[in-house]
DNA sequence: GCGACAG
DNA sequence: ATCTTGTCGC
């Protein structure tokens, strides 16, 4: 009865699912049950969580999730697990939660065997919660499941129940003038099922924040914004940065031509310099140099620029004079 | 046939 | 979700 990883669910497979959506709904907290969200500063908030899911390209059952734990304020690391899984489920729109969330409960529960004392007082999910078409987006599921507060992030909006990224949308993104901004999310049914939020200054895109469990939605956008260093909040960057790594370095990605091509290189050059140094013409590479500004800062940024508008500021023609604010920064 | 489509 | 170019600045 297992599930193919690729491929569409069978119609009944879908209903079954939906059913399950609508039972575990019924279990989802609306609103704060932490004290530390009636907190102005968020005094007692110490730990955030933070999980995403990373594919591998060329296999479509094979995949890494990845949990981290961050202080706050700070938001330093203080935990992190990244694990293989096989893929048991196809995406479907409106049905992410069954793809990923069986790995992610997996990996609460191992933190909380583990290392019970760093259990996150909230997580912040790579996706949506509440916007949603049934109202039970992965940030709900993740929740109930758990029973930990959760906050869905999603990139990109989610239309449904009239929500819909046309040119009004996009005037009132226009609109958000300073990180921290919002403007609210209203589907037709009146109801409010997230916001937009400005994550940071010079961001273009917005974040798409709206309640998972156990959080207010006002709560849920001003701690979203309390964790951005950089575009994506620092707990679902760190684990998506995490999780990309992980399959970086075990699997690679055989077969693809830039890994193809990497690899050619790799076999040319000799592996050691028994005697003269880096070969012939070889600069000495960096040799005593700290570690150098996020990398994968600039290659999350790359992304933004993909699947955002082409920015028409995007050229350096305007050499010289002033560097206000660097398109190409949006997802730092 | 055409548009939509969290990750 | 995944891939991809090249460039500036420290």
């Amino acid at each position: 009865m297992a599930l193919k990883a690729a491929g569409r669910p069978s119609a009944e497979t879908l209903l079954l699912w939906e059913r399950e959506q609508a039972r575990l709904r019924t279990r989802v907290l609306h609103g704060d049950t932490e004290a530390w969200q009636r907190d102005a500063a968020f005094s007692g908030l110490r730990r955030v969580g933070g999980v995403d899911v990373s594919f591998v390209r060329g296999d479509d059952s094979r995949a890494c999730a990845s949990l981290v734990v961050l202080s706050f304020p700070e938001l330093q690391v203080v935990y992190e697990d990244s694990h293989l899984v096989r893929l048991k489920a196809p995406y479907v729109s409106g049905f992410l939660a069954f793809r990923e969330v069986p790995f992610l409960v997996e990996l609460v529960q191992r933190l909380q065997e583990k290392e019970p004392g760093l259990t996150p007082q909230v997580l912040l999910v790579d996706g949506n919660g509440v916007l949603h078409q049934r109202g039970f987006g992965v940030a709900c599921h993740l929740g109930v499941l758990t029973d930990l507060p959760c906050i869905g992030v999603a990139k990109k909006l989610l239309q449904v129940d009239g929500l819909e990224n046309n040119s009004l949308h996009k005037e009132k993104i226009m609109s958000l003038q300073a990180g921290g901004d919002t403007f609210p999310l209203m589907g037709n049914s009146g109801t409010v099922l997230g916001m937009a939020l400005k994550s940071h200054d010079h961001s273009t895109k917005p974040l798409y924040v709206s309640v998972g469990h156990r959080i207010s939605l006002e709560v849920a956008v001003r701690l979203t914004h309390h964790c951005c260093r950089f575009r994506i909040p620092e707990p679902i960057r760190q684990a998506d940065i995490r999780s990309r790594e992980y399959i970086r370095r075990t699997l690679g990605t055989p077969g693809s031509p830039a890994q193809m091509r990497a690899r050619s290189r790799e076999e040319q050059r000799p592996k050691a310099y028994p005697k003269g140094g880096p070969g012939p013409a070889g600069p000495p590479k960096d040799s005593g140099r700290g570690p150098s500004p996020d990398l994968e800062d600039l290659q999350l940024c790359f992304q933004e620029q993909q699947d955002g508008q082409p920015e028409g500021t995007g050229h350096h023609e305007d050499s010289g004079l002033r560097t206000p604010s660097p398109p190409w920064e949006d997802d730092l």
